[in-house]
RNA sequence: GGCUCGGUAGCUCAGUGGUAGAGCAGGGGACUCAUAAGCCCUUGGCCGUAGGUUCAAGUCCUACCCGAGCCA
């Protein structure tokens, strides 16, 4: 079976709502989804993680059953993907019998090679996030990330033979330098196998919320967790089905994750006898003030008040365009507001609405002939729909959507250098419906390249041009050439693509 | 404590040895098709600090300061 291209979130910890640093994720890796699309088979999997000690408190502190506390939340996180105008291919749910069945199969695997054994697990552990510490790093008694209160745990566990991994590991890391990403991520990963792997205890014997284990106990939440990535594609089931997908071309991750990710999950990979994932991309946080936000620090922001406000679309943008992919970078809605405006208001959204409104005024919105002048823009752009994919696929969404407005400023050139009214008031016939064509074919091309970014607006834009086909056909026969557009195309101006927001700038002292 | 990454124009960032760059914001101009948009021109940087290597250093080395992160 012919290779997919298979993208993957992490699944997402319901222990309360989403917030807009799990949209951001999720909206890159449907750019990526979005992208592959265009051009061959692609999968693209997101899902939540709902085992553990955390959900379970959470459910019991609202006064319901784990199972129902899940099964409450999970439509909200589909709603924010849906607000978002994402696409998943598949939504996994870690408390579904096609991945409980698998996990525990997983388990058995293990145990049976002689990867698993069992060993007594002894120390500080921290609830909320489902961690070991040592005492030396404790601080003040208390978990070094949260602060809150860790518990001393005693209990006869099973363990996974991470150690005899690392030899492996380093070799995969040395022999893949670009495996993981960013380079920071790569070297903090390289140095904590230098220092050592101790086995990995993944079963937990003090609460029940997990996958049961038949002697007792629940599978360790994060084993359970990274398995959605196999569980979901018909691993031990459907093998050609599988493999049509596995190794993952692009696993997205926090960078606080990194370590279960590029670590952990190639040696159980192993273990199992699969290969590991091609890329695996820590993504930096989305901060406020310099502050990462989470929950208990309670500055998160409402993200289906930010897609309202400022509208999915243009955030989808913002998060794209604002920083390099990888960084962390500091969210503020004045920025949000000011990309919206100059970018998408002023650049893009005005590019199509003086087009078509001179189009409408000379031509009655009838796409013209080519005409005899040629504007030279084929010859310019004929490699930008390569290099757009190019750059997205390498996940460089800045620079990708950097050289897409090159396009964008170019064609605004184009009319204050040629001047369509002058060349209409003399009434030269040939010369104005070259433009005009120009135009309207940059921005069929415009609203292919961004389709991907902002999969709402671009069809819009599509269909005010009349363009005909699929928006989202492969670039490589769609955009092979200059002058894709049908002449006697039929266009439609409506309202403004992106209308601009009044954003009041705090005065600064 | 050990380690990693970052510190370049008001803001967001490019720039890994050879005369400091882009976009946005700010200022000026010519135009009018357009969402007072776009276009042209322009102000603005002892490139965190102090040493060192080199004919030449944001760019390499050392130390330090600040910020963020990692260390089952």
């Amino acid at each position: 079976m012919e290779r997919a291209y298979y993208v993957t979130t992490p699944i997402y910890y319901i222990s309360g709502n989403p917030h807009i640093g799990h949209a951001y994720t999720t909206i890159v890796a449907d750019v990526l989804a979005r992208t592959a699309r265009t051009f061959g088979p692609t999968f693209f999997l997101t899902g939540t993680d709902e085992h553990g000690q955390k959900v379970a408190n959470a459910a019991a502190a609202a006064g319901k059953t784990p199972q129902e506390w899940c099964d409450e939340l999970v439509p909200r996180w589909k709603a924010l993907f849906a607000a978002y105008h994402v696409e998943y291919d598949d939504f996994i749910r870690t408390t579904e019998p096609r991945h409980v069945e698998k996990v525990l199969r997983v388990f058995e695997r293990l145990r049976e090679r002689g990867d698993v054994y069992l060993g007594k697990y002894e120390g500080w552990y921290c609830v909320s996030d489902e961690t070991f510490w040592l005492e030396s790093k404790l601080v003040n008694g208390r978990c070094p990330t949260c602060g809150r209160e860790v518990q001393w745990i005693s209990e006869d566990d099973w363990f996974f033979r991470l150690s005899a991994y690392r030899d492996r590991l380093i070799e995969h890391f040395e022999r893949n330098p670009g495996w993981v990403q960013p380079r920071s991520v790569y070297n903090e990963m390289m140095a904590i196998l230098r220092e050592g792997l101790d086995d990995l205890s993944i079963s937990r014997t003090s609460f029940d919320w997990g996958v049961p284990i038949p002697e007792g106990g629940v599978i360790y939440v994060w084993l359970d967790a990274l398995l959605n990535y196999i569980t979901a594609i018909g691993w031990s089931e459907d093998d050609a089905f599988f493999h049509r997908y596995w190794p993952a071309q692009t696993q997205l991750v926090g960078k606080e994750i990194a370590r279960f990710h590029t670590i952990i999950w190639p040696a159980i990979l192993w273990a199992l006898g699969e290969a590991a994932p091609e890329l695996v991309f820590a993504h930096g946080w989305i901060t406020v003030d310099g502050q990462k936000m989470s929950k208990s620090l309670d500055n998160a922001v409402d993200p289906f008040l930010l897609a309202d406000r400022f509208g999915a679309d243009a955030m989808r943008y913002f998060l794209l365009r604002e920083a390099p992919f990888g960084s962390d970078f500091s969210y503020s809605e004045e920025k949000i507001a000011q990309r919206r405006n100059s970018d998408l208001a002023n650049d893009l959204g005005n590019l199509l609405q003086r087009t078509l409104s001179m189009l409408a005024r000379y031509r009655d919105g009838i796409v013209p002939e080519r005409g005899a002048h040629r504007g030279g823009l084929g010859e310019r752009f004929a490699s930008l729909p390569i290099m757009v994919r190019e750059r997205i696929l390498e996940l460089r969404f800045r620079e990708a959507l950097e050289s897409i407005w090159e396009l964008v400023t170019t064609l605004n050139k184009t009319i204050d250098e040629r001047k369509p009214w002058e060349l209409h008031k003399a009434a030269r016939t040939e010369d104005l419906n070259a433009v005009l064509y120009d135009l309207c074919e940059g921005l069929r091309w415009l609203a292919m390249l961004l389709h991907p970014f902002m999969p709402e607006r671009m069809s819009e834009m599509w269909e005010q041009l009349g363009a005909p086909g699929r928006i989202d056909e492969d670039w490589a026969s769609a955009l092979g050439a200059w002058g894709g557009l049908p002449p006697a195309t039929q266009t439609a101006l409506s309202g403004p693509l992106f209308p601009k927001i009044e954003f009041e700038t705090v005065a600064s002292t």
